[in-house]
DNA sequence: TCTGGGGTCCTAGGACCC
DNA sequence: TCTGGGGTCCTAGGACCC
């Protein structure tokens, strides 16, 4: 039987977490601002209609900010990450065969349903709205490919009012006529440009091409795209998340920073954060990439940028172990003299924890055990108090690390995921509207 | 002054082996 | 002097995604 694939996306995702507990910002121009409070990750409506670019660095946009009185959040990754749960627990209530495929969109299976897909979809909109106040745009399709696109009509064009189903439509060419070809999914800019420079517009051009001059341009993965355009199936639905195979943690600093010792201590806090990751999916890292740069943007400093990765002889997952080998590889790589904008930590060499190869130059059972027990009982402390109560002291006291740590000065409340900034409901406003 | 962070997959080419 | 051919594994770099 043939499938039927919807994408769930919802609606400038941040903006609208934004909203969900503000609701002066409705009908207003919002954006929210990337780590540093950098760049534009996220628009409402009202602020694209001004024209501010995704992407695009807040200080380029600051004229039409003022200009505009835009609201402007710095991101609240706790609020988006609780309210991203949220929705995907309702989707699960109303559909068994989903795959989570980013903070803010899911694909589902539309098969067996009692009704018109686009019937069961403007339910499910309607539901994630009541229950969780976010609005999403559902596209329906024979593949993920064509879902994505009918999720970009869905919503762009009100008159969709959310939904649109192309399995079926009559309209498919008109459809797919209107899509250029950059924006299918899994085409980028490079590829865009090569098609176009044959005369490959849209998405219909492209439906139209050979499979094997695609293949030859664009490898496999371009085969795959034009098979899905063209209504075949080849990227099936992921029900169960695969661990990944690499896990990063880095930041840029709120200053530049020039000592070994800052870094280290800025170091320590990222391979903690990665090894928490790590542990959280059961697995095991072989092999350790650290990398430093300074700001590019920034061409009347001195630049440098390095990156070293060393193998780890014994697969682990213990944090101290893990900070030490950082440690000696930021040794290497760093030079004296430069002002440093970012550094990070890639662990690879990923394995399950339980099937990891055997070494005979291992460390005893009882140390394992011993390293064990004390991340074990790190974890049971930060879940029950919050993550960072303690960590490793080579990750630095809060005075020390708070000069270099990242700017988010226009932070909102972290309403759902801690007690102390839960939202105070007005006694009057309550009575009254009673 | 101020420019994010975290992932995946594919391919070509080198090292190495028989 | 003559200097093959086929295979595997690993890595770097490029392309893409949100």
């Amino acid at each position: 039987m043939t499938k039927i694939y919807a994408l769930v996306d919802c609606n400038n995702f941040y903006v609208s977490c934004e909203r969900v507990f503000n609701p002066k910002l409705n009908n207003v121009p919002v954006v929210v601002l990337s780590n540093n409070d950098g760049c534009v990750i996220a628009r409402s409506n009202e602020a694209k209609a001004l024209g501010i670019k995704m992407g695009t660095p807040a200080f380029k946009n600051r004229d039409l900010f003022e200009k505009h009185k835009v609201k402007i959040y710095s991101s609240n990754y706790s609020l988006y990450g609780d309210m991203s749960c949220r929705v995907m627990n309702c989707l699960a209530r109303l559909v068994p065969d989903m795959e989570i495929y980013s903070i803010d969109e899911a694909f589902l299976l539309l098969n067996n349903l009692p009704q018109k897909p686009e019937l069961f979809a403007r339910k499910i909109r309607e539901k994630i709205l009541k229950w969780n106040g976010i609005p999403v745009s559902i596209g329906i399709g024979d593949t993920k490919t064509l879902a994505k696109i009918a999720n970009q009509f869905a919503k762009k064009h009100p008159e969709y009012e959310g939904v649109l189903d192309l399995t079926n439509n009559p309209r498919f060419r008109e459809y797919l006529q209107q899509i250029d070809v950059g924006d299918i999914w899994g085409v980028g800019r490079r590829y865009a440009l090569m098609l176009k420079s044959y005369g490959v517009r849209t998405a219909w051009d492209f439906s139209k091409q050979q499979k094997n001059w695609v293949k030859s341009r664009m490898s496999v993965v371009g085969l795959q795209i034009l098979l899905e355009i063209q209504g075949k199936p080849c990227f099936a639905l992921e029900k169960t998340p695969k661990p990944n195979k690499t896990i990063i943690s880095s930041r840029s600093f709120g200053r530049g920073i020039e000592t070994q010792e800052e870094l280290k201590e800025a170091l320590a806090g990222y391979v903690t954060r990665a090894t928490e990751k790590l542990r959280a999916q059961g697995s095991v890292c072989s092999a350790l990439t650290v990398f430093v740069h300074t700001s590019k943007f920034r061409p009347d400093l001195p630049q440098y940028a390095n990156s070293q990765m060393i193998k780890i002889p014994h697969p682990t997952d213990y944090t101290p172990n893990l900070i030490r080998h950082a440690h000696d590889v930021l040794q290497k790589i760093y030079k004296q003299g430069y002002v440093y904008k970012k550094t990070g930590v890639m662990l690879s060499g990923i394995e399950p924890k339980n099937r990891k190869q055997l070494t005979f130059f291992m460390p005893s059972r009882e140390k394992e055990r011993k390293e064990q027990k004390t991340m074990s009982v790190m974890e049971k402390i930060n879940s029950r108090w919050g993550r960072g109560t303690i960590k490793p002291a080579a990750a630095g006291t809060n005075s020390i690390t708070k000069t270099w740590r990242m700017q988010r000065n226009l932070l909102s409340p972290r309403y759902t995921t801690c007690w102390s900034e839960l939202p105070v409901a007005d006694a009057d406003i309550i009575i009254s509207s009673t």
